[in-house]
RNA sequence: UGGUCUAUGGUGUAACUGGCAACACGUCUGGUUUUGGUCCAGAAGAGUCUAGGUUCGAGCCCUAGUAGACCAACCA
């Protein structure tokens, strides 16, 4: 491990400090708590890329544990639906736990805190308990029954979890300091009434911890060494301490440290906010190939491997971030570049007519299923007089940069011939509805015939006609049109949706695609990753885009409409005045190398010109007692100086003579520099 | 208004107990290429929120500001 010459994060530098201290390897031991109250998103995969990460760098085992202690929301479907997202992303978890195991235990420790003193029943209501809690800058106030005796406490709580009492009527608290500036150690609530019936204990409770009393003493339970969880948990750290205090004895003590959570540009994470999309039939389910659910991912066609990959890169630290998208869909790519099987695909298709080209004739010719991947082998297309191209691979008249097919000028067809396009056809609309153009029949791909070597700009995928493949094709884009489109304080996320996140269409395909299975992934050349939907059948193919090529030539396209490439880049110009500049520059040079110095000294004669003697003089003279910091400003000031002031080199013989007679070697060297270039 | 945390290129993350700010994405060049993809080579872009201080030397330490985040659920 220390080997390793990556860089640690925070973390992993607790990790390292504490193996140093002493703690045994063998001791460390993560978890990933989530609650089964719905399905797990993009956001999540960071938390569980860290715990499990560390598990496999310190070779430590990882739990997985069901954070169960709210009846009301939680459901068996969501237990299953999470285990099977970790198992897809490709990570393997110890011990299967759950927080409702450790009820009993919990319980017990409850009445041993009600006989030491330091919990008591409060049968107030949750308004009364509210209101004494006072606010961040004042105190609360002890609630009327903070100082029941032990024998009640025993009592109520007993017959609490008897049911004898509905709920809200009693809850079992905490005794602390209500007086704490950290508002959760004010009484904290231990346990609530809850008459529902849980999902794996059924109706054997009727009350119910609350998640401090249960996250430290499962983590100490399950002798969890290190407790990673998001920033929001910073200010429940000192509680979790309290807590753990009250019954920890000798075995491992969990820590609890805090990470920033990933947020991803152009996406919410909020459950809540998911959930209104789903209800309000914006998208089709939480596994609709739009939302940022492991689910979802999983049917657009992102790979575990790319998941994995992206968690890694995004890093761990605690200040806020946003992660582009881009970075995502980076990682996609560089996977699927590597594995996807190339094939054509037209999806919106004009019909070329190859004139010269043998009436009714057809030809099965050779393409390669991968050129990053030998082993991948080849398979063979159908060719034919009547193809189909891509709309935008043609253009009457096109500049020198557009490498398609236009009138007069050759491109290759993919794996096929060269062509040269002739005449075109329109309705009476003036849309083209057919293409005319020659083929050279000597140019065939691999027929190792000169032509066949000839180097032509372009090259178009295309698919035969008679042999085309329609299939139904489901093109995604961003779901919200703005960059943190829950933001927004006066604007509801819901105003940022984008109208054209999805566009269904019929492509044609090449027919060795008739038989794929759901989740078989392609690349369609020239245009992106697809993958095959769930909903396909050898009857109706769907397909869903996963994510397009890297395009630069969509950048530079003309007419192409706005791109959503990241947002508009453009450097902080902070409005420094011209004096100030000088200041910093002259602040910044002893610490920069010879190279940059020379820049710096530019910038202040730039800077220098904006600026009066009045403003410049004062500064040459705080510079001149700095000598050793402000070598910069007062070589470069005091000339602008003398010219300024007509007093020809004046100032820099002054700083030559100081130099001299401070003896310092920098200020030397640069005085030898200033009388070369002055001639003094 | 109290407490806690954070602040490094456009974005994200580094920089071991102070020693010329690095890596990835993105951007831009050029080369290779039967995918305007991939791959290869290269470039631009921050002087580390501000102002002081300590030090020979500060992104790292100290002080004071500023900005942002979190905290007053019988949620987790």
């Amino acid at each position: 491990m220390t080997e390793d010459k990556k860089s640690l994060n925070f973390i992993e530098h607790i990790i390292e400090e504490d193996l140093k201290n002493g703690m045994d390897p063998k001791d460390l031991r993560f978890r990933f708590p989530p609650e089964p109250n719905g399905y797990l998103h993009i956001g999540h995969t960071k938390a569980i890329g860290i715990s499990f990460g560390l598990g496999l760098k310190y070779d430590a085992p990882v739990n997985l544990r069901f954070d169960d202690t709210n009846p009301a929301k939680e459901e068996q479907e969501y237990v299953d639906a999470i285990k099977e997202d970790i198992t897809w992303l490709g990570y393997q978890w110890d011990q299967e736990c759950y927080s409702s195991d450790y009820f009993q235990q919990l319980y017990d420790w409850t009445v041993q805190l009600i006989k030491e003193g330091k919990a008591y029943v409060d049968s107030q209501s949750a308004e009364a308990i509210a209101e004494q809690k006072g606010t961040t800058t004042e105190p609360g106030t002890n609630s009327p029954h903070r100082d029941r005796s032990v024998e009640e406490n025993l009592d109520l709580f007993q017959r609490m979890k008897d049911g004898e009492f509905d709920e809200g009527e009693h809850v079992v608290r905490a005794k602390i300091d209500m007086a704490d500036p950290n508002m959760l150690m004010r009484d904290p609530l231990m346990y609530r009434i809850l008459k529902k019936s849980h999902h794996r204990t059924g109706d054997t409770w009727c009350i119910y911890p609350m998640y401090d009393w249960t996250h430290g003493e499962s983590d100490y339970i399950e002798n969890i060494s290190h407790s990673l969880c998001s920033l929001e948990f910073k200010p429940h750290r000192k509680l979790y301490d309290w807590f753990l205090d009250q019954v920890y004895s000798t075995e491992i003590r969990p820590k609890q440290r805090e990470f920033a959570r990933l947020n991803l540009s152009y996406t919410i994470m909020s459950k809540r906010k998911l959930l209104k999309l789903v209800e309000e039939g914006v998208v089709s389910g939480w596994d609709d190939p739009r939302m940022p659910t492991i689910s979802a991912l999983r049917r657009r066609g992102y790979t575990p491997g790319s998941i994995r990959k992206f968690v890694e890169t995004v890093g761990v630290a605690k200040r806020e971030n946003v992660i582009d998208v881009s970075l995502l869909e980076f990682c996609v790519r560089e996977d699927l570049n590597k594995t996807a099987p190339r094939v054509m695909a037209v999806l919106d298709p004009v019909k070329l007519v190859i004139t010269n080209y043998p009436k009714g004739e057809e030809e099965w010719l050779d393409a390669e299923n991968n050129p990053e991947d030998e082993a991948a082998g080849s398979r063979k297309v159908p060719f034919s007089g009547e193809l189909y191209i891509e709309r935008e691979d043609f253009k009457e008249e096109a500049g020198r940069k557009f490498f398609r097919l236009t009138l007069g000028k050759e491109v290759r067809l993919k794996n096929a011939y060269i062509i040269k396009g002739e005449s075109v056809f329109k309705d009476a609309n003036g849309n083209i509805t057919e293409i005319h153009c020659t083929y050279d029949p000597k140019s065939k791909s691999g027929s190792g015939t000169e032509e066949s070597k000839r180097n032509v700009k372009g090259t178009l995928h295309w698919v035969s006609v008679a042999n085309a493949v329609p299939a139904e094709v489901r093109i995604y884009d961003r779901l919200f049109n703005d960059e943190a489109p829950d933001g927004h304080k006066d604007k509801d996320f819901m105003e940022f949706l984008n109208p054209d996140s999805l566009k269904v269409i019929i492509g044609y395909l090449e027919p060795s695609l008739k038989e794929v299975e759901p989740l078989d992934q392609f690349q369609f050349q020239r245009l992106g990753y697809f993958n095959v939907d769930m909903d396909s059948n050898p009857e109706s193919l769907v397909f869903n885009k996963t994510v397009g090529l890297r395009d630069t030539w969509a950048k530079v396209k003309p007419t192409s409409a706005p791109q959503n490439t990241s947002k508009p880049q453009q450097s902080k110009q902070v409005e420094v005045s011209a004096i100030e500049e000088i200041k910093r520059a002259g602040k910044k040079y002893t610490n920069l190398p010879d190279q940059k110095r020379e820049v710096l000294k530019i910038k202040i004669k730039e800077a220098a010109k904006n600026v009066t003697v009045e403003e410049l003089e004062p500064l040459y003279n705080t510079a001149v007692k700095k000598a050793g910091t402000r070598i910069a400003t007062m070589i470069s000031l005091g000339v602008i100086l003398d010219n300024k002031k007509q007093e020809p080199n004046q100032l820099a013989k002054d700083f030559i003579a100081k130099a001299v007679e401070d003896n310092n070697e920098l200020l030397k060297a640069e005085a030898t520099t200033l009388k070369d270039r002055y001639k003094l």
